[in-house]
DNA sequence: CATAGTCCCGTAAACGTTTACGGTGGCCGA
DNA sequence: TCGGCCACCGTAAACGTTTACGGGACTATG
């Protein structure tokens, strides 16, 4: 005897009654469920999960795809996990379980989505690393199974999403260093085809005509999103003829091999050149301090895990009013690092 | 009619037999295993794993339990993903499906793997991060489930372990800095429990012992196991009186703040210290060049995971004659870091 | 022809839940 | 007294598999 028929042996009772108390059901006597769970924590009862999942045809588990492709972050190594926290504080709260899938860099995103859906794995699903045209947006709506993305996309199916307020870094940024005499700005941005990418430059070009100026397509800086991306940047920009006196970076990590690959060349930030980048737990540590935005990545953890809930049935009247898609503010942290301005 | 009946139904065959030739039995012909695979692809037949969970008690999935207060690596972002990448091609050969566990940094280890094995979640587990005294490995050893650690412990339950050389890098490292003439040499070692960091410090001293040199405490690092953390370890340096005129760093990512640290000092490794660390994708852009060990992690990975196939009765057949466990070498790829020497 | 053996297949139970359905007993109002 | 309602509980089916068991058809052997 095992399970739920031992605890309803135990307690000379019937099976549903005891799976009604522990379900927290209503048709149930507050005396008898009490006596139910005492009996489940002495007789130290977990139900069972396969055959909950068998019954109704659900996990309790959400998964969050990552790639190690962009070496699981590509914005520095703890970003991915401080919202992972907050995501998973949120789940803990329905007993739902986060796994992270991490998607190997040398199968296919798309192959890989496929596998984890064939086999019924989560109720839910989280994706990041979205890409300009995403065809994980639209498999997964056709098997309508819940999910949210980190990171806005052309492809669109109605699903939630948050995603960092581009298009705000992007004027304030550009404000501030037209304020302070610049005029020719560069930009970074991801090699590969990730959202991300294209919008900040799009949001860039936007603050510059803002001020009648134009985003010279040569001081767009692809690169790695990460240590070596931005030392290759901080190279290639040596190399220049006629340098940019200015430079957006929109990956937190690539802040650090920019720094170096300067250093080496003899230059300084907020000296030579003026950086404005993102704020990271590395980045304190830079010398001269960066001015960089920041954000409380938990929070974009929480209202992400929020997100979800909100458009799955099960959960949805926990969260009524939770905006489906948002933008996420960041603020500046005002440092060294873009204290060079020019004579105007 | 769903599931294997639908199959079963649409071949006019029984369910028994499409189970069989679906999960490869002997005892069903070869013709109707053919028709029977067929028809599965046709009408996109995939087996439901919570019935299948249910009947066999087991998930086909592995865990991989990793902690983001170590900022999911500690050992730099992409060394865990390519162990990852490697564990999850030979899970792959046998259907299972590989997750990673990333257990918060404000929560206990120990109580998270608690609720990990009460779901029934994983058949089997890799731990990393373990500690000197490890309470995980006991507890999975009661509950009988399947794991491997990818580090040693004091705590021994005669699970499979793979782990680094760390007699052999202090060896060599050692070894090679005392015939550069050096005498005071310091080691770092991350600053909490982790195993990792008493091997380091105590195989350095004993090949210290073996030219008749002592391990001065004085010269002990403990720092966080990122840039930060490297940083730090260069500024107490910069402070002392009798400072080491070689250094050997056990984690990967530090190197880059302990460069960052010495070159904002006007010092450089090389010319005024001699610095021994760890390859890593990130340290190739370092200058000057890092001497340093270097391994194949996604060979780690699969080593890691047949270790612990060998050990889950349902599979240790594919796998007769893998060591338990074994330290994992690792080459010493010679750079500038270490030039500097001293007269004898 | 009888017997044993082999190959293949069908039947049905079992895994541990959840839940629709119906039933019992008590209470209340007419 | 009786019908109806309510609160609570028991029964049993269902979810989709796997697998022990047995049986039928055929072949080989005596």
């Amino acid at each position: 005897m095992t399970g739920i028929r031992r605890l309803a042996q135990h307690l000379d009772i019937s099976i549903g009654t005891v799976s009604r108390a522990l379900n927290g059901r209503p048709d149930v006597n507050e005396e008898t469920r009490r006596k139910v769970l005492e009996a489940a924590t002495e007789l130290g009862y977990v139900p069972n999960q396969s055959g909950r999942s068998l019954r109704q045809g659900t996990t309790n588990i959400i998964g969050f795809m990552m790639q190690t492709g962009t070496e699981i972050t590509g914005q520095g190594d703890t970003f991915f996990m401080s919202v992972f926290d907050g995501v998973q504080t949120v789940f803990a709260r329905h007993h739902l379980d986060l796994v992270a899938l991490l998607c190997s860099s040398e199968e296919d995103p798309d192959d890989y989505l496929r596998r984890v859906v064939a086999r019924g794995f989560a109720d839910g699903l989280i994706l990041s690393a979205t890409q300009r045209h995403d065809p994980r947006f639209e498999f997964l709506a056709t098997r309508k199974i819940p999910f949210v993305t980190l990171g806005r996309s052309l492809t669109d199916v109605g699903q939630p999403w948050l995603d960092l307020d581009f298009e705000g870094m992007a004027q304030t940024s550009i404000d501030r260093l037209v304020a302070k005499g610049h005029r020719r700005i560069a930009v970074t941005r991801p090699h590969d085809d990730v959202n991300l990418g294209h919008l900040f430059v799009d949001q860039s070009a936007k603050a510059l005509a803002a001020h009648g100026l134009a985003l010279d397509p040569g001081l767009i800086f692809s690169s790695k999103p990460n240590e070596a991306g931005g030392y290759h940047v901080a190279q290639q920009l040596l190399t220049m003829k006629d340098r940019p006196t200015a430079i957006l970076l929109v990956n937190e990590t690539i802040a650090i091999g920019f720094y170096r690959g300067l250093s080496e060349a003899g230059l300084k930030p907020g000296r030579d050149i003026a950086v404005i980048g993102r704020q990271s737990p590395q980045s304190h540590f830079l010398s001269p301090s960066l001015t960089g935005f920041t954000l409380s990545r938990r929070d974009l953890g929480i209202a992400l895990a929020e997100a979800l809930l909100a458009t799955m049935p099960a959960f949805s009247h926990f969260y009524p009013d939770v905006e489906p898609r948002k933008v996420w503010p960041e603020d500046l942290v005002e440092g060294e690092s873009d204290a060079f301005s020019l004579p105007t």
